[in-house]
DNA sequence: AATGAATGAGAGTTCATTCAT
DNA sequence: AATGAATGAACTCTCATTCAT
């Protein structure tokens, strides 16, 4: 990517610099929270001094930012590993269960970043810009797959497909906060959200009701 | 709280004292988070010395708990007033719904503090025993009415009340979360529940399932 | 002394509660050194409001001057307890270091205290008038014997009483000194002492003792 | 210490600034004792901020132990400037003597400060470990002055050579701590030290002892 | 004689940030 | 691009002392 003489140490690129910083942040994160962080641990971690992280990133803030922007560009990219091609409206939802039970066992860090910016998000606006919309997002992909299955019979007629998005968002997020706490089975949670919402399977009379 | 004639008082009883001290503290994480709490600002508001703030709460940590504990008392005074004589598993569903809508309106306060130490519980242990059983207990008593219900036929006789439980906190907190960003209707949300536990209201051919 | 109607608690006579503060005083000191000792630690151990302790000592400086003032008078105590009628000098030395030998193991919190109290002497006026003569008294004890064993024949006939007094106070407290570090042999340092000042053994019958 | 054609420069070396808060706290110390020393006041002395002080020497426990480095080291160069290349022991123990006594008049607050962190080192084992071997290899010293002077008939024979150093440690020590209060003359100290060491001058019938 | 509550004046320590090189 | 040194502004906590009762 650009001709370093010293290919081995110290200088680096910015833009290599600045991953490694918000991995090293990210990593900070996950051992002592947010409140946790400090921009000396950060420089430690990476190798460099404290003067020449704040060369890179110009203030704590302008930091936690890159961290926000660097979930952002992950959860991107999974998200586009994801192929909605000829999936049925159930499969994709519970391709999306799958993809959420990996991530909680396989990488909780990811997760754990993700709550401690989500909270910080309330109160500080430009976090939020780059926060709020990967949690929206998140929701309007549950939205759609219910909007879709609604559609082709799968889920219930009378299904709101915003307010059941913001419960499965809402269940998922519940079960991994309480899962830090006491270990449950995400299997059972996902399996009621199923029942919550498909059609009955005894499609009878099907005037539902208004 | 209380008409005081001599707003000059200085001398108060212990147990006041710190019962200001939680209100002032409450306040300042209401304002500016529990990462914005600083000792003094508390001793300000209550309008005593910093030393005599810590002649009553010997330390910060000791402070968030006496704040937790306060929460923890002002939820289970609020649990008692709701009777549940004479009710059925659904109306039971309403008046909790009902309960929390209130409270988020009311006196949202209350939650941006809960929320906020319950994220801190995570890694507190001494925040966690007191913490971890209010949420907990919220769970259970969720739990418990869709118990009695799928008993008594209201709910879907496949309902797994725990899961279900978790389903609903979760759905009740995220509303909460996305709430203080993009106020949403709580009342979809909640419906959207009703419907996802009830048992078929169609009733036809009663052999509902396999 | 003094009618008091509950003897079993609280109300004491002053002169009482004086003597209690000084000992509980005296306790800190031994555990945690003079810079170590907190009125507030010392009227837990008494069993009194902190509060109560400065009605009955107005300052901490004057606390410590009533621990100088208590350990001299223990001091006076024990020298009284001491008879120097009928016995030779030689006789009254090996008393003095028996005592001092006996001080040292049985009650060594007493030259904890002191040799604290004379390091703060240094600085504190008002200490030092109530420890140096303590001090001083006890050089002097030790010269007049010398003396009195110049006299006799016993000692050295060029021996210096003030300088013997001095390097055997010096002999003594350094031992005490190097003894909390590391333990040595009390008596190989009395020993060369007494051959360090008494008159040639060898010119008269050779039979020195035993 | 040195120089310094610019003196409102800030920058300096590392070692340069400890070397600088050394002495300004052993200046400190001096003045007003090892209670009386404030992390703030050195750093006013030093000339910086209270930040840079923590920014070079960690707490005010490295502080001390700094401290404690410090004379250790000049005491180490002092020893080293003293040859003992045909020397005989009585001349040795002279030289030691001068030196202390210099010591004494010149450089007083080296002693100041050794006697303050002596006493500290009784109950701070990080600085005993600095303080106690300082302590030692003067006794040692004297120990083996007195060995060879006993071997070439110079001192009794017998002298206990370890008692005998801790007697003079002992007495020099005590000198020092009475001189603070009422001045005294060294000379007649040492004089007598002597006396009490030497081999009888009338060292008629050799044999000294059995 | 005794106490709970209150306080002023600091103490040591922390941290994001900046400067000079 | 990098760094050692420096800093201001805070922060939590401590302690001898005093006041009102």
């Amino acid at each position: 990517m650009h001709s370093d003489s010293q290919p081995t140490i110290k200088r680096e690129s910015g833009d290599c610099r600045r991953l490694n910083i918000a991995a090293a942040a990210r990593a900070i994160i996950v051992e002592k929270g947010l409140e946790g962080l400090r921009t000396r641990d950060i420089a430690d971690r990476v190798g460099i001094n404290i003067a020449t992280l704040h060369y890179h990133v110009p203030s704590k803030e302008a930091l936690i930012a890159l961290v926000a922007e660097s979930l952002r560009d992950d959860f991107r990219t999974q998200s586009l590993r994801r192929s909605r091609e000829g999936k049925s409206a159930l499969q994709r939802l519970q391709i999306e269960f799958d993809e959420f039970r990996e991530t909680v066992h396989e990488t909780p860090e990811l997760i754990i970043v993700l709550t401690a910016l989500i909270e910080k998000a309330r109160r500080h606006p430009e976090i939020g810009t780059i926060m709020t919309p990967l949690y929206t997002h998140w929701r309007h992909q549950f939205a759609e797959i219910f909007r879709t299955g609604i559609a082709d019979g799968s889920f219930r007629a009378n299904l709101d497909p915003d307010a059941a998005a913001l419960i499965t968002t809402g269940a998922l997020s519940d079960y991994w906060r309480q899962w830090t706490v006491s270990p449950a089975s995400i299997d059972q949670v996902m399996a009621e959200l199923v029942r919550a919402f498909i059609a009955s399977q005894i499609p009878v009379s099907s005037k539902d009701r208004s």
